[in-house]
Parts: C-alpha cells; structure tokens; sequence
DNA sequence: TTAGCACTTTGAGTTAGCTCTAAGTCAAGT
DNA sequence: ACTTGACTTAGAGCTAACTCAAAGTGCTAA
C-alpha cells in the first residue's frame, strides 16, 4: 500500500505542500503513484526524505539537493562527485556547530550580566 | 573619528547595503553622523552591531531583534523580558546544536557507505 | 575648480522557500 | 446517487533578507 502524503506530511513534520514543492523541484523523482495517481511513498522513500531533509536541515540549498538526486539517478559514474559532496557539506557542518558554540558564549554572556542584576551589559548607557 | 559604513562592513563581513539595511529595520538607531551626514560607528556601536549578528546568525528574526533593541532604548523596565529572551534563545540555539549533531551522524552513515566502496547507500537500486 | 570617491536616500527588484487558491478527480460510506 | 474528504495540478502570492539602481552630497587631492 505505501503511505499517502499526508501520512508523510506528518511522520516528518512538514505540510503536503510542502511535499509537493520537493517533487515539482526534482527531489523525488522516484515516488510511486497509486491507480488514481495519488503519491504512495514506500519505506524507501522515506529514507530518501529523511536524507534530503538531513540536507535542508543544515544549509543545503533545494537546487544543490536536487542536483545530488540526479547524480544518484545517473548511477555509478557519479559515486566520487557524490562523495565528495558529503565531505564538503560535512566540513560545512562542522563550521556550523563552530559558529553556534561561538555565539552560544556571546549569549552565556549577556545571560551572566542580566543574572548578575547588571543593567549596563554592553557600553554605558543603552544596552 | 570612529569607523566608517565600509569599515565596519568589511569587519564584520557583511556589505554596506546590509548594515544600511538593518540601520533601515531599526536595529541601530544609536549611530551617530558626521556633519556631512555620514554614520559613524563607535566601538561601542560595533559590541552593538556584534551582539545583533549573534542573534541573526543563531536564526533570530531581524523584527525580534528590533523588539530587542527597543527593550534596550527603554531602559530598566524591560531588564526581565530582556533577560528572558535570552534564556529562551539560548534554548534554541541548543536545541540547534542537537538537531545538527543528528544531522552529522546521517552524513557521518553516509560517508562510511562510500568510503567503503559501497554503491548502493540507502535503498537497494537508487542512492 | 574640477575630478574622483565614499557616502547619502528612496524605492524597486531579487531570491529562496514555501504557502495557498482554484478547479477538479477519485474512492469509500450512507 | 450523493456526499465527504483526501488527493491532484497549475499557477499565483507571500515573507524574509537582502541587493541594487538612480540621483544626489560633500570631502580631498591635483
């Protein structure tokens, strides 16, 4: 049988909309349709969401998804371009946690001052 | 003297459009002008400007940034929601942490499956 | 004094990623 | 047969955050 969007929409907290924006954008080109043409996503679909989501999740812009997605349709030529995405959009993430735990400290901070009871946090007379 | 629009831009690696855009937004009405009319950033505009880019750069939309910086132009009356605020963003920042640490495994999985030569990743006849 | 450059403003345009509407199809229940 | 409700499409509309263009001002150096 498969599960219909909206079953999907749900497991995955996103809209149907939503899920149909993915497929007109080329994200699933690979999903089913039922006698009546409605979507059915098998459980291999939605590891593929659950993979593009993972992308989207951390920066990865629709088009460069979907530019992964084509390379995969296209087979084994592609492993090592595809590859070698991971390892850049890895590199990307790992700037990312550096990024969030550097401002997690400029917020630590501005918390100490107002838990301290101090109203001039930051220069003097306006923070 | 202090620093002009392109100077702080390029420290803080944004444009001039951009900071003339925040200026825009509300969120630096503390900036002083030249007699010719042109900003001048202070050092104390510049904590300003790298506590607002904190809070951009963690998701924070640039209105509720505006509501800050309006709390702040209040003065002491607003030291609790301020306070609050913080502890509530820092919440999301965490929670932003969590999400891509879960991300990196899911890239993590998928690197192994290609660095161990494996070409069919995620579902028997398509990644 | 004139050229050049960095700045100014207003307001329009762009991009990404949805989000929604309208009009319609299909299958199941009463 | 009819209603209900989930699905379909095409395409318009929306929001956030820039991004740029046009027209103009004012300092500085030759």
């Amino acid at each position: 049988m498969g599960y219909s969007i909206s079953q999907v929409a749900e497991k995955f907290d996103l809209t149907a909309h939503t899920i149909r924006y993915y497929d007109k954008e080329g994200l699933l080109p690979f999903i089913d349709r039922s006698k009546a043409g409605n979507r059915e996503f098998s459980d291999s679909d939605l590891e593929w969401l659950k993979l593009i989501c993972c992308l989207k999740n951390t920066g990865m812009p629709i088009k460069q998804i979907k530019q992964y997605i084509e390379w995969c349709l296209q087979g084994d030529d592609t492993l090592e371009v595809r590859r070698q995405m991971f390892i850049d959009h890895r590199k990307e993430v790992l700037k990312q946690m550096d990024d969030l735990k550097e401002n997690l400290k400029t917020i630590d901070y501005k918390l100490e001052l107002y838990d301290s009871g101090c109203s001039i946090p930051l220069n003097g007379n306006k923070s």
